[in-house]
Formats: structure tokens, C-alpha cells, sequence
DNA sequence: TATTGTTATACTCTATAACTATA
DNA sequence: TATAGTTATAGAGTATAACAATA
């Protein structure tokens, strides 16, 4: 057993107290980037946006971004009627199974991808300041490792 | 410029996305293993019992629990009013300024807390699986500088 | 009968604003 | 007047369960 386990809040016991002000201050962020866009959307819109974006194929189906989400299909359901209110997004039906509901990017959706990605960009920015440049490639490698890993496919 | 960049979610463009989803399987790890202990505490709650378990010197006031969870006052209270319920928690005025309000540990809060202890760690395991020992300390610590970093005391 | 998305409902987390009781 | 905590309210995010339409 070589573990010297030194402090006391060292290690893993902090990893959910962490994630949860990194996520915090990351949403922050963005949103006070957005606001400077003089545009509104919520983190689950935005990732939902942007999930919806880089969907290969056909538009993807309600279902298709509960699981790219990782909620419950409920969940989606409130999140596009907000984006179609607002003229993100377009509920297509589809032709081939008329129970599914395709989702569409709009025009609109897209210019706010755009306003959407320089938001990001600078929070994420603001988040990784006091790392380096190799460290946060570290970082963000681990991070991928992380969430694409067991589990990350349900 | 060695930086090939070859995917087009590279870099930090994810980086909100990765920690929403890293940190909701944290919590969904965590209420599994609360779950089988058959104690129920929210993130929030569990958050805010460690903090008052790590406070030095004489026990945090409302104000300082704010500060440590970086919410505003106001969601503390209704923190407190649930682990007071469940007797984790206790509220206790300051004699030296009767507007203020000294959150003390019960022994049955801290019977919860090594309770929460345990099942922080499995679910830390469960999240950390894709990684090795090494890869995960560096993790940690990468974690830590960014948590601790500029921004990080307010 | 199984699947897709919805309606209905509820809970967690957190914010802003106004108020109370101190100091 | 400034501070500490509260009541009142609201919105974001998500869950479970029951249901309608379709397959």
C-alpha cells in the first residue's frame, strides 16, 4: 500500500463538491457572456441547440435527445417547446412513423449558435484561466476520457 | 502551431457540456449508494453538512455557509430548515449578536455524514473507473488549481 | 402489445426583492 | 443606516406516472 493519503480533503472525497462549483461558475459565465449578446437561452437549451446542430443524418427524434441529453424524454418535450417558441428550432413530423417528431434547426437557431458558441468560448476562457495551455489539453483529455468512458453509453 | 485539433468538438467548446453530464452522473451515483444505505439527502443538503463538519473554530454562520456553497443567503435557509428537520443540524443564536445565527452538527448529523462519506467515495469510484491511478491524481489536481483558482474566493 | 411523445404533477436548487430584528 | 436572516415569489431543470396516437 504505497497511498500516503495526506490531507484530509484530498482525493476523490471533493470530487462532487468540485464539479458542482465548476459547473456553477461555468453557467455563470455564460451567462453573463450572453447577456452582453443581448440574447437569452438557459444551459439545457443551449445544449440542447447544440446537440440538435451536430447531429449527423437525418434531424434527430425527441428520443434521440433525451439520450444525447441524458434525461428523461419528458425533459426534451419542455426544452423544445421553449426553443420553438423563440424560432430555434422546427418540430417536423415524420413521414415514414407517425409517432416521431424530428427536430430542425431553424435560421434563426443558427444565428443563435453562433452568439451561443463566442459565449461559450469566452466562459470557458474565464474557467481555464489558471491553468496553461498543456494543462488544460490535459484536462480536457481527461475530461473526454471520463465522459465518453463505461457509462457514458448508458 | 503543433496542435493538430482534429475534431471539430475539440478543445474547450465542450467544456460546460462535459461537466453537466460528469456532474448529474456524480449525483445519480450518489443517490444510488445513499439509496442502499437508506438514508436520503440531496446534494445540496450533503454539501452543506460537510461544510459545517470542516468549519474551524466556532461553528458558520448562515452568511458563512453562503459563501462557502457560493449561493446567495437565502438558499442556505432552506438547506438548513431541512437537515433541522431531520435533526442533522442545529440552529444556535449568538449570544455575542442576536442577529446571528451559528449552524451546529448534531450527533445525528454526524452519523449521516459518514454515511455520505461512503457513498461519496463509491460514486467517486463508479465516475472515476475510465481512469488510472496516476491519471487521476492529475485529474484531482488540475480539479483543485481550477476550483481554487482566481475567481475561486469571490 | 410496444413505442413515441405528451399532459399532469412534484421536487430540488437557486435567484430577486421586500421585510424584521437587530446593531 | 448597515447587517443577518427571513418570508414571499419565481424560474430552471428534471423526475414519475398516466395517457393518446400510432405501429
Amino acid at each position: 500500500m504505497p497511498s500516503p493519503s495526506p490531507a484530509p480533503f484530498a482525493g476523490s472525497g471533493n470530487l462532487a463538491e468540485q464539479l458542482v462549483r465548476l459547473t456553477r461558475r461555468m453557467h455563470r459565465a455564460q451567462k453573463r457572456h450572453l447577456e452582453q449578446l443581448d440574447i437569452a437561452f438557459t444551459p439545457a437549451q443551449s445544449r440542447l441547440l447544440r446537440i440538435v446542430d451536430h447531429y449527423h443524418g437525418t434531424p434527430p427524434r425527441m428520443a434521440d435527445l433525451a439520450e444525447r441529453l441524458e434525461v428523461v424524454p419528458r425533459a426534451v418535450t419542455t426544452l423544445v417547446d421553449a426553443l420553438e417558441a423563440n424560432g430555434s428550432v422546427r418540430r417536423v413530423p415524420d413521414p415514414a412513423n407517425r409517432r416521431v417528431v424530428r427536430i430542425e434547426l431553424t435560421d434563426t437557431g443558427r444565428r443563435a449558435l453562433r452568439a451561443l458558441r463566442s459565449a461559450r468560448r469566452a466562459a470557458a476562457e474565464e474557467i481555464l484561466a489558471p491553468l496553461t495551455a498543456e494543462q488544460r489539453e490535459v484536462f480536457g483529455d481527461l475530461l473526454s476520457a471520463l465522459v465518453d468512458g463505461p457509462g457514458g453509453h448508458h
